[in-house]
RNA sequence: GCGAAUGUAGCACAAUGGAUAGUGUGAUGGCCUCCGAAGCCAUUGAUCCGGGUUCGACUCCCGGCAUUCGCACCA
């Protein structure tokens, strides 16, 4: 028997056919088709409903109908019903779940079944783009953790991905780092911590350009300098991204974060006149009090408020800069998609940069590619105010996740002892930073959320401690039973799930492949861990009611099957969000 | 002032316009001679307010209210 991995593609498409037969207004039909309560089926079709009303037709008799002109193979496939107002309810049967759990039998396959989702598709992914002459801080770690899960994802799903690292390492912050150099450097702090040093010099010039005027002008100026490539100011900007950089790289590769490439402001510096030129000639920008701006007439707000390209000093900004990048991924990477992953607060910027990039696509005769702003909210402290260290400081992003590998091995020791130091340590790191990583994704990303320690690395509720414990227990299963997990041997021979918590668990393994079409469609990773914690959920009732090491070697082989399935699109999908599994904690 | 995001049990969070609004925590009561009780089962409790669209609204539209954020040369 021959399954897709993604069966309600194949019902819906039946399900078309079925309306064609049943003569149907062609085009008029749509099946609706949705995942469904689990008490009422796999999947529902609610397309009769809309379709009867709009014909003043009895919408259960449509049903009736498209039910009748169903192809042979669903029949063979689901148990089908018609309930309440004309819902058509499709239930798998065991043995089309047996053939689902028999085909997608490894993290390659389950892959190459997704892979169609994206096959052929490139996207640029913008994330992490922090400034650089500063420490990362917990206000970083939203968009990196957010944009590695998407990369991932999307990859999964057969796509091809450019992660970009867009650096903010030509901006005015650097004027004033220019103008704290010259004013208040100390030699010896330089030396012994460059980063902490610039950092420093940052804030002091910050405070000088606020008190006075003077000092902000001439931290202009510096910029203006340095963006005209003057050699000091070239030489002092070069040494504080390296310095910068230095320090964050360690932190990607804890996080086990790969960039393909740091293309940073700085980077487009020599592709800015361009915009310039093309925007004027173009008729899309225009000289405002001394600067160069975009309005946009027909929008109720940005036909006022002003996109400002050039500023009047001559210097660019980062709307320079962001349609210098927009040009240059869709034609050196070909970027069919392009996914910027920032703050909520940047959302007049990113609305204004593809209004901009719209208008001036359509009048360079340029492919415009997908964009997709992906926006998340503030991590708040347990107050409900944006986090912070208790001197009112930023979190730095190294000390939250060491912090994290701590707490987590101060738990680990308490609940395994007779673990190994060593391995304590390891588990410590894979808890600790899972439950960080797992913390910022598993809730809508559109939300600011509350970070709390004793939340995330609980062992209960919807944290990735519950979900690696449920991986060591299937494994610990394994290891009684002693067959390495991949081994077909195991689960020779197997039939299909019988009891009511075998075939629950079975149900939720092949929703596996509409939870990946949800969560890439909407770029939100909180619809597969939702997924994942039902998964294990459905394991845990699954493990107390059947007891997978009997005797009979049928029952046995059948229930080692689900759980090497349940193991394997465990660690599949929390590989995605970026957490690492272990085989005990 | 204009705009955006958010508003769901005491608290923290789910719900691509579908059927009886789910889960964790808290509280209460059960379940280990049995594969890891870091677990499982049961009871308890909620859609900010007012209109509208729809066969059907937490979801879409309009008007309020509340919180947070943004709005001319930071990113």
């Amino acid at each position: 028997m021959h399954v897709s991995f993604n069966i309600a593609a194949d019902l819906e498409a039946a399900m078309q056919t079925a309306a064609f037969t049943a003569g149907l207004e062609p085009g008029a039909f749509s099946p609706e088709l949705r995942p469904a309560d689990p008490r009422h089926g796999d999947f529902q079709a609610n397309g009769a409903l809309g379709y009867a009303k709009s014909r003043q037709l009895n919408p259960r008799a449509v049903a009736e109908q498209l039910l009748a002109t169903l192809p042979r193979a669903v029949r063979d496939a689901f148990d089908v019903n018609i309930a309440g107002p004309g819902f058509i309810n499709f239930r798998l049967k065991p043995a089309t779940l047996l053939a689902w759990l028999n085909a997608y039998d490894s993290a390659e396959h389950l892959k190459s079944g997704a892979a169609t989702f994206y096959s052929g598709r490139h996207y640029v992914v913008d994330y992490g783009s922090p400034n650089t002459a500063k420490q990362m801080h917990v206000g970083h770690i939203r968009s990196i953790i957010i944009g590695e899960a998407i990369c991932r994802l999307l990859e999964f799903c057969g796509a091809s991905v450019v992660r970009d690292n867009h650096l903010g390492d030509w901006g005015t912050q650097f004027g004033k780092i220019l103008y704290g150099y010259r004013h208040f450097l100390d030699r010896d702090a330089l030396e012994r911590d460059p980063l902490e040093e610039f950092e420093r010099l940052y804030k002091a010039a910050d405070l000088a350009c606020k008190a006075d005027p003077g000092a902000l002008e001439e931290s202009r100026l510096a910029l203006v300098r340095l963006q005209q490539g003057e050699p000091d100011a070239v030489a002092l900007w070069q040494q504080v991204n390296q310095v910068s950089t230095d320090v964050l790289k360690p932190l990607y590769t804890l996080l086990g974060v790969h960039y393909d490439h740091f293309l940073g402001e700085s980077f487009y510096r020599d592709k800015v006149g361009q915009v310039y030129h093309e925007l004027t000639t173009a008729g899309i920008a225009e000289e405002s009090q001394g600067a160069l701006v975009v309005f946009h007439p027909e929008h109720p707000r940005f036909a006022q408020q002003p996109f400002i390209v050039r500023k009047s000093d001559g210097a660019s900004n980062y709307a320079s800069t962001d349609l210098a990048t927009m040009v240059y991924r869709v034609e050196h990477f070909a970027a069919d998609g392009v996914i910027i992953v920032t703050d909520t607060r940047q959302n007049d910027h990113l609305e204004q940069l593809w209004l901009t990039t719209r208008k001036w696509f359509a009048a360079t005769g340029r492919r415009l590619p997908e964009f997709h702003h992906v926006t998340f909210g503030t991590i708040l402290g347990e107050d409900g105010k944006a986090i912070k260290t208790r001197s009112g400081d930023p979190i730095r992003l190294k000390a939250l996740l060491a912090e994290a590998e701590e707490r987590a091995f101060a738990l680990v020791t308490e609940k395994s002892p007779e673990l190994p130091e060593t391995e304590r340590r390891d588990i410590a790191n894979a808890v600790g930073l899972g439950a960080v990583r797992y913390a910022d994704l598993s809730q809508n990303r559109s939300s600011d959320y509350i970070f709390s320690w004793e939340k995330i690395l609980s062992f209960e509720g919807n944290t990735a401690p519950y979900l690696l414990y449920a991986v060591t227990r299937i494994q610990s299963i394994f290891r009684k039973a002693g067959f390495d997990p991949a081994d077909a041997a195991a689960t020779a021979g197997a039939t299909g799930p019988e009891t009511a918590g075998e075939i629950t668990l079975a149900r939720k393994l092949v929703g596996f492949a509409t939870v990946l079409t949800l969560t890439t469609a909407q770029l939100r990773p909180h619809f597969l861990c939702t997924y994942l914690y039902e998964l294990a959920g459905e394991f845990s009732t699954f493990y107390v009611a059947d007891k997978v090491i009997v005797d009979d070697p049928a029952v046995r082989a059948r229930r080692l099957l689900l759980c090497a399935r349940t193991l394997l699109v465990l660690e599949t999908g929390l590989n995605l969000l970026g957490l690492r599994t272990l085989a005990r904690m």
